[in-house]
DNA sequence: CCCTTTCGGTAT
DNA sequence: TACCGAAAGGGA
């Protein structure tokens, strides 16, 4: 007998064995789907990761249902770095798994319920069972959500079971395929008529001016095309050429003289775009190129260090252009999905079809094609992502890219796997023998520490492009202009005068604000009381477009009170300054100003975020008001003053990477100003205007700044000299998440001594009604990842020995960010 | 008795 | 994660 083990898409340790029956067994591949049934009754596809013949288990063991897959669809390189990820992020395989596979390749069953022709009413129902009863049907399936809504029941299960076990009702377990191809309708002709029929046929259509009209033009593009024998014509297109109503074709397909169609199209099959040739590189960019593939020769990793607008894609280009004449596949990783349009284009034009793009913004459909067409097609060349694309199914993989480095949004962080991109694809790459360019202009003090110590080459580019100088950064001192009563809202009268002239000069302006909303804060005047979220220890923000206040912890929306619920007088008040408030300011202050505002809440969908990024490219907005998303490799040509407006709020941040992101975000946001032949200005609001990091951007001095952090890091036992991983704790029960946290951190010390932190209250110490304690290790970096679990491990299992604590969630995040 | 909610155990 | 069974409490 064969058995297999499956991984399960579902967050469980293990895999799970299932015996094959010989029906299938020729069919079975690691790294194919199967269905099985897992549970009772539900169905889920697993994908095979071993197959052997020895049962060893002692307990029962179901059958494989079918196999859905040829070949595999999960190959071994992708395998094993499900693996890797799995056990240095502490995850279980189900949930790289889940990570991994685009949702349309994981198929799950649905219970789908039926009326029992066969029952004859005995028993009786409780008002329950008989309103199920009643919207039953014996041929026409009801879903239990659906049951659900049609009764106003909250939970069917239980009535929809005890129907079950009366015999009125029963039920089927149904997987349901996600996947379907498009399809698009063409039209031909109904036979291969001769001209004389076809006359004949016109002859007939005189009165009917419409259908004779749209049958001429049918013919025309026939003729057009050299009238090949099997000509169609897609039906938008003809609907578009004849100007007419579908009606129309429908008659003529009615008489039988047209024919319609469906067939299957990709929804990849772009246009061939005239591709524009790659540019000649600057001397700089050359060098750096050079020095590149000269690091390659004996680094895996090389860093790109090149300063905003120095051109770092042009040299991107280049080093894809060789891997894919060398017959390699490369991966080009972005930090946020918003970035990818930009970059899209940009790679388009000079790559065209051989470009492909992955995130999760794309529908299940568009997921699964892209996946399907990896494994295989060859003309895919190229991957553009966010970073859930390290899990697509490369075959060839030559190259990759992770451009702005720096960036935080690399890590997941809910759910598990809270895998970090940038580090997984160093492994990845080494899988396929693989190179990695990691490229920002302000790199993570780890990335550049690895450089210094020799592990990743560096290369440096210290020139902008086409001599763009860099912008001058000036700080404004809002203590004193706020002491002085010169300065009453959060626009300085300084950024003001700047914002005034830039626009009389047609120039464009970026606000820089990292809160979104309206207001961080409602406050009664009287009583100084604040609306908090229910389920979060966090005060609300308020939007005031929407007439509401945001909890931007659980998303739960709340309605604003008209007075304060404390003390009954009328006196809410709003304080500190989001995105939204500061759009409404720039308006009232400035007329002229055409303000448009860049955050979560403004680029929702995926349309929205570029169409803001092209009315500012096109100058018919000429104030951009953002949040960090405004610092992302955006390139615009005609932007002079940058604001910062509240740049201790980024420094006093109570995290020992504050500073570094404080850094790399001034830094990038700055890069957004200069132009051509004109110096940009960026001014920075802040009330410590002598801070050293401050200064660090002024000076434009990445080593200064690299030099204080490190000696920081060192000191204080953080990375890159140690690891960290982090264990969370949440439960609905304060004090069992307290003695529980308590109680692992005493048995962790045991182990790990003063490498334990905490447990501490983090400072939003309840979410979504769960309470949180966290507690810190700080690993030594030579110690082995490996038998760091294992003890950690067992510590838990020690803990757990008590089986009180079994309700309390615990997960780890292995280097948190 | 009926309904609803919660909790803990388990899946090959 | 999804499901099940047990338990417990509220309401009539």
């Amino acid at each position: 007998m064969l058995y297999i083990d499956v991984i399960v898409p579902l967050p469980l340790q293990g895999v799970f064995t299932y015996s094959v029956p010989d029906s299938l067994a020729d069919q079975i591949d690691i790294g194919c789907r199967v269905i099985v049934q897992f549970g009772k009754k539900k169905y889920y596809t697993a994908i095979i990761h071993r197959i052997h013949e020895d049962k060893k288990l002692e307990t029962e063991i179901k059958e494989i249902i079918s196999v859905l897959d040829k070949y595999p669809i999960v190959l071994p390189e992708q395998l094993q770095f499900w693996e890797w990820i799995a056990s240095y992020y502490m995850c279980t395989l189900g949930e790289v798994s889940k990570a991994a596979l685009p949702a349309a390749l994981k198929l799950e069953s649905e219970t789908h319920v039926f009326l029992d022709p066969e029952f004859e009413s005995q028993v009786s129902f409780t008002p329950n069972e008989e309103k199920i009863f009643y919207i039953l049907s014996d041929t026409k399936p009801l879903r239990i959500s659906e049951i659900e809504k049609i009764t106003h029941i909250s939970n069917a299960i239980p009535y929809v079971k005890s129907l079950v076990d009366k015999g009125a009702a029963y039920i089927s377990e149904r997987v349901k395929n996600k996947y379907s191809a498009k399809t698009e309708t063409a039209y031909r002709l109904a036979k291969d008529f001769s001209d004389e029929e076809l006359s004949q046929i016109l002859d007939e259509l005189k009165r009917a001016k419409k259908q004779l009209q749209l049958l001429y033009i049918f013919l025309e593009l026939r003729h057009e095309a050299g009238n090949p024998p099997d000509f169609y014509i897609l039906k938008k297109q003809l609907m578009d050429e004849a100007a007419v109503t579908a009606a129309v074709l429908d008659s003529l397909e009615e008489k039988g003289i047209l024919n319609s169609f469906r067939f299957e199209v990709g929804r990849f099959n772009s246009i061939d775009a005239t591709l524009k040739p790659i540019k000649d590189l600057t001397p700089d960019q050359s060098k750096a190129y050079n020095e590149t593939n000269h690091a390659f020769t004996d680094k895996q990793v090389v860093l790109l260090h090149g300063i905003t607008s120095s051109g770092k894609t042009e040299i991107y280009i280049r080093l894809i252009q060789d891997a894919i004449d060398r017959g390699e596949q490369v991966l080009y990783l972005l930090p946020e999905i918003s970035l990818t349009a930009q970059m899209t284009d940009r790679l388009k034009s000079v790559f065209g079809n051989q470009l492909m793009v992955y995130h999760s913004k794309f529908n299940d459909n568009e997921r699964a094609e892209i996946w399907q067409s990896l494994l295989t097609k060859d003309d895919c060349k190229i991957v553009l992502g966010a970073r859930s694309a390290i899990f697509l199914p490369f075959r060839k993989l030559g190259l990759i890219i992770v451009d702005e480095e720096h960036e935080s949004s690399f890590k997941q962080q809910d759910p598990a796997p809270r895998y970090n991109a940038k580090n997984a694809s160093i492994v990845l790459a080494a899988n396929f023998g693989a190179k990695v360019l990691l490229g920002t202009a302000t790199p993570s003090i780890e990335t550049y520490y690895n450089a210094l110590e020799g592990r990743f080459g560096l290369v440096t580019l210290s020139k902008r492009y086409a001599e763009i100088e860099l912008p001058e950064v000036v700080p404004v001192n809002t203590k004193d202009l706020r002491r002085r009563k010169i300065m009453k809202t959060i626009l300085s009268p300084p950024l003001l005068d700047e914002m005034k002239e830039a626009l009389s000069r047609k120039e464009q302006v970026i606000l820089f604000q990292n809160r979104r909303g309206f207001a961080p804060l409602l406050e009664c005047k009287t009583c100084s009381w604040t609306p908090k979220c229910e389920h979060c220890d966090v005060s609300l923000t308020y939007h005031k477009g929407q007439r509401v206040m945001i909890c931007h912890y659980c998303g739960a929306v709340y309605s604003v009170p008209s007075q304060c619920p404390e003390c009954q007088t009328p006196t809410l008040d709003v304080q500190g300054y989001g995105t939204e408030r500061i759009e409404e300011l720039v308006t009232e202050q400035l007329p002229e100003a055409n303000v448009v505002r860049m955050d979560l809440d403004t680029t929702r969908s995926k349309r929205a975020y570029e169409r803001i990024i092209a009315d500012f490219e096109l100058n018919i907005t000429n104030v951009l008001i953002g949040t960090q998303m405004v610092s992302k490799g955006l390139d615009f040509d005609n932007v002079s003053v940058v604001g910062i407006l509240n740049a201790d709020s980024m420094l006093n941040y109570p995290d020992f990477r504050a500073h570094e992101r404080a850094f790399q975000l001034m830094t990038q946001v700055s890069g957004r100003a200069g132009r051509k032949n004109k110096r940009g200005l960026v001014l920075l609001q802040t009330a410590h205007p002598g801070h050293p990091i401050i200064s660090f951007i002024r000076n434009n001095d990445y080593a200064g700044f690299y030099e204080t952090q490190i000696n920081e890091r060192q000191l204080f036992r953080y990375p890159p000299f140690y690891r960290l991983i982090e264990i969370v704790l949440k439960a609905k029960d304060e004090s069992l998440v307290d003695s529980m946290a308590g109680e692992f951190g005493r048995i962790l010390r045991q182990t790990f001594n003063d490498r334990v932190l905490g447990p501490v209250k983090p400072t939003v110490a309840r979410i979504q009604s769960l309470y949180i304690r966290k507690i810190l290790l700080k690993i030594e970096n030579q110690a082995s990842p490996s038998k760091v679990r294992e003890m950690i491990d067992l510590c838990h299992k020690y803990v757990l020995q008590n089986s009180k604590y079994k309700s309390v969630l615990l997960y780890y995040d292995v280097d948190p960010m």
